[in-house]
DNA sequence: GTTCTCGTATGATGTTGATCATGCGAAAGC
DNA sequence: GCTTTCGCATGATCAACATCATACGAGAAC
């Protein structure tokens, strides 16, 4: 029933897919191939029939976990203003279910600090990843064309507070605190993406009070 | 001449100065005790008489790193507007001195993936130097007092912005790609501090030109 | 100056992990 | 049906690494 050809290609499947989601929750140096192997229903052995090193596993589950998550965070092409949109993508970024669902979460945030200190190859890859997300987040699908300037600018600042606010919401260990910087993240997107006195809906307002 | 808990001493600072750059380079996982050791001049087996174990030498060694840098990068205490001094921390946060130094770089930016995926007890350690850092941005050095909430929310954007920013800039491999995250995160920064239509003096102008 | 203390060095141990050589067994080709 | 192919498993090898037991040797105490 199942050629070999269509065996590998589903075990290729299954070990990318464990792959991307070790990667996320152990990092780059943590994400090991024996336990890869043993997620994916194969031995440790089985790997280099896939891949020459584990190098190669990092890029490919790396690029896999974007091609994975991309297209379920940006959605269905929607009307919204630029500034909305940012609000919107901000607001499911930078939140708790995100936040704690480390090994399904952006491989951007959660291999920023391993890319920074990563080989070329893989800076290659990560900067190839972040490039196609800033795309997605512009709403710019067509790849020849250059993205318009100013969003591009608006899409890095926005991606740099989220990427910085989930690592730093993950990294503290007081829920509450975590939960502030959450909410402080969203807010700042929203003073960022409204220019100005513009009246949005759905602003969240600071809370300082003790209660 | 040098007592022997003199010498001790002197050789738990050369640990933590070696461990503190490691960490930042090579990560939580990646600073190994025995490079460490040797980075400090001593052998592994002496690592045993300073500390009880790896995770121990983590926590002293991120402590160290911030201890070391924060009061380098405040400053005296001088006469600035919050804006302004939120726009002068952050010009030199998001520069390529700090972004190509990592071994001497800011820990809590270096470490933040490592931590979000880290134990509790790390969590804490990160956690409490955060909020040292917090509050050394808000200038407030008094640590009974709690630090006015709303500058408080500024620094959390603030540096939840210059971490995911300087990430971003270290995790491509397109130098010209980095230094366009930086500028615009500097940009953001910018805005988010002058509330409205305040004119500043230094403001960067946004380049969307070819040339 | 003899003995004790203790900071450090040497060396061993057990573990983890990457990589590869070899072999099995089922599908593919004839 | 026989042979070949090849995806996968088993097992070995080698290196890195954390941890600990033991020993040395110089300062400290008397």
């Amino acid at each position: 029933m199942t050629s070999r050809s269509d065996l590998k290609e589903a075990s290729l499947r299954r070990i990318l897919t464990a792959g991307a989601s070790r990667l996320r929750a152990e990092g780059l140096s943590g994400a090991a191939i024996a336990p890869v192997m043993q997620d994916a229903g194969l031995t440790h052995g089985a790997f280099y029939a896939h891949f020459n090193n584990k190098d190669e596993l990092a890029a490919a589950a790396f690029r896999f976990a974007l091609l994975d998550n991309r297209p379920r965070w940006m959605g269905q092409a929607r009307k919204e203003s630029w500034p909305g949109r940012l609000l919107r993508l901000g607001k499911r970024y930078l939140a708790m279910a995100h936040r704690d669902d480390l090994a399904d979460s952006c491989a951007l945030a959660a291999l920023a600090s391993d890319a920074a200190r990563s080989n070329p190859g893989f800076k290659k890859v990560y900067e190839e990843e972040l490039r196609k997300s800033l795309r997605a987040i512009c709403n710019s699908p067509d790849e020849g064309r250059p993205i318009d300037p100013a969003r591009l600018d608006d899409a890095i600042a926005f991606m740099a507070l989220c990427v910085g606010g989930i690592s730093l919401a993950r990294a503290v260990d007081d829920p509450v605190f975590s939960e502030q910087i959450l909410t402080v993240c969203r807010q700042a997107i929203q003073r960022m993406a409204t220019p100005d006195n513009e009246s949005t809906s759905n602003v969240e307002v600071p809370d300082h009070g003790k209660g």
